[in-house]
DNA sequence: ATAGAATCGTTTGTATACGAACAATCTTCC
DNA sequence: GGAAGATTGTTCGTATACAAACGATTCTAT
């Protein structure tokens, strides 16, 4: 088996172009926010910041993260003194994420940083291609049925 | 700080929309495949049957992976009797990794599948759409400056 | 020939990701 | 009011990902 005996490129399909867009968004991530923070932290952070105080696993929902994963990430932004916990006095099952004065201050610092790594990403296309391109994502973006 | 306050919006940013695509490329490759193989292992097998016994780090940097990356998953497929390592006889730096029979026969049963996940990961978008797709993450897909 | 530079691969530490199993709690519904 | 079922969050196991430090080996320039 060789090349010339099948027509599968690896590097025209979906998955391998993902990936590497992915990593090229996160090398720009981390040299604009200067290693301050890794990626998901900071979309807790961001999402916490809009809509103030919420259960974990809400927060996890709103951020397409499973529930595993956002413990992971509360409990190392906790680790930093970002977000606090505690209990939902109404129900015990559920336990309040939100941030801490140093959390919003990092936010509010960052946050003017957010947009230029979308735009620094995105910056080998023109303005036009650049919104095709969040539009496709878009509509591929949906749970697969 | 909350939504009225600021202008940034989590879901508009291409990191939120590259994650959110690559999830769902994860979960339509897992059900193709039938949980039989990893989508990077996957990578590894086809890579292997289209240009031979390679070394590692060649091997990584056509796949856009880190060397300690392919390092793990050269050693996964190993412990399946997926692929072998072997010294190269002229440079003693270089470990040759190579498909046994097994991960031939394995690669043979799923290269015909692997057109299939791109198409059902692209299935929310027309023929057109799909490609300019490809086309625009091809071109961001190329290493930070 | 040899010191210094470069390359290859490994290991360690950190950060996502997600399936699966689980305890605690809450809701439902009889 | 109590059993059955649903929800929330944790833990464990596995798979990427990558920076950094490292040992072994090879190359390069003198």
């Amino acid at each position: 088996m060789n090349s010339e005996t099948n027509g599968y490129s690896l590097e025209d399909q979906i998955g391998f172009l993902l990936r590497r867009a992915h990593q090229r968004h996160r090398v720009i991530f981390s040299r604009v926010v200067e290693q301050r923070i890794a990626p998901q932290q900071f979309a807790v952070l961001a999402k916490l910041g809009s809509i103030g105080p919420t259960s974990q696993n809400l927060l996890g929902r709103l951020l397409a993260m499973d529930a595993a994963t956002v413990q992971g990430v509360v409990e190392r932004l906790k680790a930093q003194g970002l977000v606090q916990r505690r209990r939902d006095p109404a129900d015990a099952r559920f336990r309040i994420v939100e941030l801490t004065d140093t959390g919003t201050g990092l936010l509010e610092e960052l946050l003017p940083l957010a947009g230029e790594i979308t735009v620094e990403t995105l910056a080998p296309l023109g303005a036009d291609d650049a919104d095709t391109l969040l539009d496709l994502l878009r509509r591929i973006s949906s749970d697969p049925q």
